[in-house]
DNA sequence: GAGCACTGC
């Protein structure tokens, strides 16, 4: 551990050996962040953890085994003057290696040494996985029953209780804490951890701890204590904004990674990926597993295929190989396979996005391929459309892809980018808060007590625009009073107490007069999920078949609707599920979603009336909620938007892309080639004249002359 | 007749 301003340490680990693939170069010169093994036994689960029966149980260790791992982290023999330095400032920030033992050794030494007298600690992660297995591993280091002492809050599932002294939870369960508490009275100590990964959950609570911590100061009782754990480098940032805080570095141990670049220019990553692919393939040892990083699912697919062919005509030459597609989307039991070892003499080669940059980590990865690119969201506030697009990674993700192939030993990464082009790339990814739709996130700083959006002390602060983007949707759909004096209104109150992007809030809203809200709470939930449609590209033509009895000519809504109620009167059987071709995993997270939004209408007086067998109401709350997204038909199959006046085209993967109906309201619009409209259900025009009058005003207001005359062509 | 990266409440 050094004191701030000389750390400039990094291993450069480029060493000289090591066999080159032709078309690359070893690199020079660039700098390799410290890459720790974790001594731990943490495994973290793929996607969302909601089925408790397959979470890796947690190991059981002797009393002197756990000692000997503790002993054994980096952290431990420094952890004296770690100690005084957490003593000595209300701020710190904590530089470490993702794994050097920071995240389940400080909160303990914090602990055992009497800092919690006024209230808990709280460890903020971006994913709940994580959450959850490092509240188990520190419960057990302590010799705690988890829940006690130590626990977690997640969504819907809180294990912790008022004894609970160290707690960790998702960083966007204590901002939900916040807007009920801004002060964070009942903590002592927050911790946010991964602070690099620069979540929008965790940029607000940047300045909600910083605001808190003044304010307690103030009121002089009860002061709190923030520590801010990352892995970047580029600490003077974090540093600057938390008013000069001290740094403190903590080295840990690393497996050399010898890293090289391609010698020219690639035109054709994919291309340049496969070659590199079977040049390694032809000389390392069979055990030394393969990853590489690419964009989505329609790459890695078309990617897999290439390989496989390959592979098939080396049979024999060479150790076999297997190739294992990975990506959040993929059926469960397929993501396993990347996990599982291969057979005997067999190489095992993980075709990923970038959830192996930080989500899961693979056992036995010796290289890495990077393509160099990443897909990515971006909001454009003009047109109130996500654009989602191919583009270059940063040098911070570089080096963490790179890391993948040393977390058990020495390991190589092959970039399919020149050493200028690496140069050449931005340091740090864009922050999410700067790129992303932020009504939410306004919808929250309300609720916070923020009086000016605009002017909040953002670490980065987002594109004017795109503030003023999320002003005018929350003043469209009635959660504020003007966008001149963004005051919250009742509607607002209510949006920011459910756990939903504000126009699903306001469909809820909208039910209750229509008597439907029974129906609407269930899709609301199952547009919260991930799709719930099993869509390998192999079956889909079988799949599309089965699924066809589910299939509603009123739209996708309603299509929904009906697996959902299929889903319950199978008892929720996951067999059935595979039958149907349906994901099981996110149907009951939608589960899990709609009793959570049925518990807020009951608290918020909202009655549950079910408007069964009849669907008219449901495509009317639909229009009422949704009425930014209205769609007319043109001709060629394009459709106009009713606001943004835009062409758009129904989504493939629509119920009604066959149909065309002529108006229609949608729930997204996203440009990936073309501009789509997905999750698309059939309205009937003269349903516009017949919303309410304020609504119809709004609407007026807004899109002057779009209303009653849209050009019809 | 064509395709969405990843999280979180």
């Amino acid at each position: 551990m050094t004191d701030s301003s000389s750390q400039n340490n990094n291993d450069s680990t480029n060493g000289s050996h090591g066999k080159r693939p032709a078309q690359s170069s070893g690199s020079s010169g660039a700098s390799f962040p410290k890459i720790v093994k974790f001594n731990g036994n943490i495994q973290r689960t793929p996607g969302r953890d909601l089925d408790a029966t397959k979470r890796p149980a947690p190991a059981h260790y002797s009393r002197e085994d756990l000692l000997a791992q503790k002993q054994a982290l980096p952290i431990y023999a420094v952890r004296q003057r770690l100690l005084e330095e957490l003593r000595k400032h209300q701020t710190l920030i904590i530089i470490g290696e993702t794994g050097s033992g920071k995240t389940t050794q400080i909160p303990q030494l914090i602990f055992t040494h009497g800092m919690t007298e006024n209230g808990t600690i709280a460890v903020t992660q971006p994913r709940r996985v994580a959450a959850i297995t490092l509240a188990t591993r520190v419960a057990q280091e302590m010799g705690a029953q988890l829940g006690t002492t130590v626990g977690y809050t997640v969504r819907f599932e809180d294990v912790s209780n008022f004894k609970t002294k160290v707690k960790f939870l998702t960083d966007g369960m204590l901002l939900r804490e916040a807007m009920l508490d801004p002060l964070l009275k009942r903590y002592s100590v927050i911790i946010l951890d991964e602070a690099h990964e620069r979540t929008i959950h965790t940029d607000v609570l940047f300045s909600v701890v910083k605001t808190a911590q003044k304010k307690r100061a103030e009121q002089g009782n009860n002061r709190l204590k923030i520590v801010i754990m990352s892995a970047t480098m580029d600490v003077d940032h974090f540093s600057l904004y938390f008013n000069k805080a001290s740094v403190v570095y903590l080295e840990g141990r690393q497996f050399p990674i010898q890293v090289f670049h391609a010698k020219q220019i690639q035109e054709d990553y994919l291309f340049s990926s496969l070659v590199t692919l079977f040049q390694i393939h032809k000389d390392a040892p069979a055990d030394h597993h393969i990853l590489i990083f690419l964009t989505g699912q329609e790459e890695i697919e078309a990617f897999a295929k290439s390989a496989r062919t390959i592979a098939k005509d080396l049979q024999g030459k060479y150790a076999n190989l297997k190739v294992c597609p990975l990506f959040a989307n993929l059926p469960q039991n397929q993501q396993m396979e990347a996990f599982s070892s291969p057979p005997p003499n067999t190489r095992k080669v993980v075709l990923s996005t970038n959830i192996a940059e930080t989500s899961v980590t693979i056992d036995g990865i010796r290289y890495v391929i990077d393509c160099g690119r990443v897909k990515a969201r971006t909001h454009m506030p003009a047109t109130g459309m996500d654009v989602l697009r191919i583009q270059k990674i940063a040098q911070a993700q570089a080096w963490q892809r790179a890391g993948r192939a040393g977390r058990q030993a020495a390991g190589f990464c092959y970039r399919a980018y020149t050493l200028n082009e690496f140069e050449k790339m931005a340091p740090n990814a864009i922050p999410e808060i700067q790129r992303c739709s932020l009504t939410t996130v306004v919808l929250q700083l309300l609720a916070l007590g923020v009086q000016d959006p605009l002017h909040f002390d953002f670490m980065d602060k987002p594109p004017t625009e795109l503030i003023e983007g999320a002003m005018k949707e929350l003043h469209l759909l009635g959660g504020i009073q003007s966008i001149d004096k963004p005051v919250l209104t009742e509607i607002g109150q209510q949006m920011a107490a459910f756990p939903l992007d504000p126009r699903f809030t306001k469909l809820i809203l909208a039910s209750k007069d229509l008597g439907c809200t029974e129906e609407i709470v269930s899709i609301v939930a199952l547009l919260s999920a991930d799709s719930i449609m099993v869509n390998a590209s192999a079956q889909r033509e079988q799949a599309n078949n089965v699924r066809a009895k589910f299939a509603s000519s009123e739209g996708d809504h309603m299509t929904l609707l009906n697996i959902f109620r299929a889903f319950r009167t199978a008892k929720q059987n996951r067999n059935w599920c595979f039958e149907n071709f349906v994901n099981y995993r996110n149907l009951l997270y939608a589960v899990e979603v709609r009793k959570q939004l049925a518990e807020l209408c009951e608290r918020t007086n909202i009655p549950m009336k079910s408007c069964n067998p009849q669907t008219e109401p449901i495509r009317r709350c639909l229009l009422a909620g949704l009425f930014l997204s209205v769609a007319e038909y043109q001709r060629e199959g394009h459709y106009l938007t009713l606001g943004s006046r835009q062409t758009v085209t129904i989504h493939p993967s629509s119920v009604l892309f066959h149909t065309k109906p002529s108006c229609i309201v949608f729930t997204e619009l996203i440009q990936t080639g073309k501009r789509y409209v997905r999750q698309v259900t059939l309205i009937d025009r003269d349903w516009i004249e017949e919303l309410p009058k304020e609504t119809l005003l709004q609407l007026r207001q807004t899109f002057r002359g779009t209303v009653n005359g849209p050009n019809r062509s």
